[in-house]
DNA sequence: ATGATAACAGTTTTT
DNA sequence: CTGTTATCAT
């Protein structure tokens, strides 16, 4: 009991006492959210003695479920059953796996990601961009329309012709057993609606539900939610309104917005002490955020003392900007500044080519976050399609991946021949391929290919029997039969590619060794699921997209392409308070010491184009007048000075450096950076 | 079947 | 300026 509650502030406590009915918890950047949800989780089994079986933590990544399952961990007496913890989609993967034969379908289905969905689409539809047709049919399983509905409420012909290829789509899954990311919730969904018995039972073994980020669900997810806790309302959701930043992929802040709506009784707890930043930056957050309408309202407090004042840099060009920022990092490296707790953000992932030269030129290591995730590597893709023919040889998409690589001389005129073919016979590529004669298999491919064929056939064959032994050495087999790291030889990036593919093998390798009892078939749907972990600490600075920095911080922080365009980005579809929700999250990931830059002109798809300031500077407090305010020294832009040696000029910038202000001064003609003790007013 | 060139579009991203 | 995709010779 004194473990779980000697941490907590009066807030905080509340928010973990608060066991019955629905309860808001309004956890503002930096406030122990986490600690509090796993408090609360900790609570729960060992001071009330829930049976760690009725509770339910959901979180919308892998790495929060980790971290919050490793807290709270540490925090229940270590005799308890692990509770369920675990992202919305694993949650949905494990009532599937035990509920959708009520559906008529085999709990053997396999879970496709977003690259093998385009694939299916682009198959089933050759003229509407796939992109677009992809995210219709997110949008519509999100929103629970079924095809024929969908078909019914269009009114465009592109959009009938969606809702068909939507249909399509649903078919070709449900005949491959395959299931979307979507259909792990909605196929959840509904399961519970159309069984009432089961909904209620659900409910009832979950009797305590918390809810991570509740200001990322969309529509779908408040349903599903409604149902699990249809038999007690016993719903904890914790979230911020203000850092609602995933609007353009459908999550709904008016969740969060009118949660005591959607659930009647509800206990709303705010949690305003900040324990992660110093007053001046949260002053800063606060007054920026403070311009959006649509929000609960909240005023973070810093329970640090002192700090620095926010700097604001404006640079010429984004050559110059990446400059300074490097330069600047530069010197807290070399005061002893952990490279780890440094991190430079943009709006958009464009911005990181002129900073990644500029660091490149200053000799400072960075690691970009984001990007091409592990396991969407063309490489280790292939590997995954090579795992799941072995485990399902009738799984003509992976089949038809895999077959040609490497090279066994089959083009896309042979394959397609070979699909029709198989289907006109009622079997799979694999069954056509391993029933039908030299012969006629020659009249589909080439002569030297049917060999080849024959012998990809007899491998697969050979290692799926070995699949269902102890798999501990199946990679080395695996690898032996198909050489995958020889056929990589000679690619470019060749070297990472197999480096890639050795990971891959030891992940296996770790996988299986963790688990002895896991199938190959369990390994594969529990990968899809996973995202990139392979991001860990190391001797360099981060830089990453705004995106992907929430719920992270670092002690020094610098934020790049503050100008109108870029942060706000403004384009069809931009929501402006969703800009400054942007702003304020990168805003809360400073602990220490914040910069924000901006340049008066910046080079972005093939142009130059000329910029102003961000709006969010001013409204964050930030305007040169106000700097003037906060210190005693009262220089602005247009300003006449003199220096000793330089003799008179006019101040174009005034910035931040370290104590005192440093001003860009414009000597008839040469610019230079001073500081404002070194010159005298006139 | 495969490699080379032209045309084109171009926020943010997890599962 | 990039990276990706469609089309065209070989």
């Amino acid at each position: 009991m004194d473990k779980i509650f000697d941490a907590l502030n009066d807030a905080q406590k509340s928010a973990v006492e608060q066991i019955d009915g629905p309860v808001l918890i309004l956890a503002g950047a930096g406030s122990g959210k986490t600690k509090t949800i796993t408090s609360r989780l900790a609570y729960l089994l060992d001071v009330v003695g829930v049976p760690a079986s009725q509770t339910l933590t959901l979180t919308f990544t892998n790495k929060a479920a980790k971290e919050m399952r490793e807290r709270a961990m540490s925090l229940i007496s270590n005799n308890t059953y692990p509770p369920l913890l675990c992202t919305f989609h694993k949650f949905g993967l494990l009532f599937l796996k035990s509920n959708i034969h009520l559906m008529g379908r085999s709990n053997t289905f396999v879970v496709i990601d977003t690259d093998d969905k385009k694939k299916i689409l682009k198959k089933i539809n050759s003229d509407l961009p796939t992109a677009l047709v992809a995210s219709e049919i997110s949008r519509y399983k999100n929103s629970l329309i079924e095809p024929d509905e969908a078909y019914r409420q269009a009114e465009l012909t592109n959009y009938k012709h969606i809702a068909k290829i939507y249909e399509e789509y649903q078919a070709y899954l449900a005949s491959n057993n395959l299931v979307d990311f979507d259909d792990l919730l909605c196929l959840t969904f509904k399961l519970l609606n159309e069984n009432d018995d089961l909904c209620r039972n659900t409910s009832e073994r979950y009797r305590y539900i918390m809810i991570d980020e509740y200001q990322d669900t969309n529509e779908l997810q408040l349903q599903l939610l409604q149902k699990l806790c249809s038999t007690h309302n016993n719903l904890c959701v914790v979230g911020d309104d203000d850092q609602s930043i995933y609007g353009w992929r459908g999550a709904h802040v008016r969740n969060i917005l009118e949660f005591d709506q959607d659930f009647t009784g509800t206990t709303v707890v705010k949690l305003e002490h900040n324990y992660r930043s110093t007053q001046p930056i949260l002053t800063v957050a606060n007054a920026l955020i403070e311009h959006n309408r649509t929000r609960h309202g909240k005023t973070l407090i810093a329970t640090k003392a002192g700090g620095d004042a926010v700097a604001v840099f404006n640079t010429h060009d984004e050559t110059e900007e990446a400059k300074k920022v490097a330069t600047e990092i530069r010197k807290l490296l070399d005061s002893g500044v952990r490279a780890s707790e440094i991190a430079v953000l943009y709006r958009i992932n464009a911005l990181s080519r002129s900073l990644e030269e500029g660091l490149n030129r200053a000799g400072v290591g960075y690691r970009l976050v984001g990007g091409l995730r592990f396991y969407d590597r063309a490489e280790i893709k292939d590997l995954i399609s090579y795992l799941r023919v072995i485990i399902n040889v009738h799984d003509n998409f992976s089949l038809k991946r895999i077959i040609n690589k490497p090279k066994r001389g089959l083009g896309k005129a042979a394959l397609d021949k070979l699909e029709l073919n198989s289907m006109d016979a009622g079997l799979s590529m694999f069954e056509y391929i391993t029933t039908s004669t030299d012969a006629t298999l020659e009249t589909l491919v080439r002569k030297k290919s049917v060999g080849e064929l024959r012998l990809f056939a007899r491998e697969i064959l050979d290692l799926q029997a070995r699949s269902n032994e102890a798999l501990y050495n199946f990679i080395d087999f695996f690898e032996d039969a198909f050489r995958i790291k020889e056929t990589l030889k000679g690619l470019p990036d060749e070297a990472e590619k197999i480096a890639n593919v050795d990971e891959f093998y030891g992940l296996f390798r770790d996988y299986i060794t963790q688990n002895p009892d896991m199938s190959l078939a369990e390994f594969l749907n529990d990968i899809t699921l996973q995202s990139d972990q392979d991001q860990v600490e190391g001797e360099s600075i981060y830089i990453m997209s705004i995106h992907a920095s929430k719920g992270l911080e670092f002690e020094h922080l610098f934020v790049i392409g503050m100008e109108e365009g870029f942060l706000p980005l403004i384009g069809d579809g931009s929501d402006l308070e969703e800009e400054r929700r942007l702003g304020y999250v990168a805003i809360t990931r400073a602990k220490i010491h914040l910069t924000l830059s901006s340049v008066n002109s910046r080079f972005y798809k093939g142009r130059r184009t000329e910029l102003s300031k961000s709006r969010f500077i001013n409204e964050a407090g930030l305007c040169e007048g106000s700097l003037r305010l906060e210190k005693n020294t009262s220089y602005k832009k247009g300003d006449l000075v003199r220096h000793k040696i330089f003799g008179p000029g006019r101040v174009e910038g005034v910035s931040k450096s370290g104590r005192e202000f440093k001003l860009l001064i414009n000597f008839g003609g040469s610019k230079r950076d001073i500081l404002a003790s070194f010159v005298e007013k006139l």
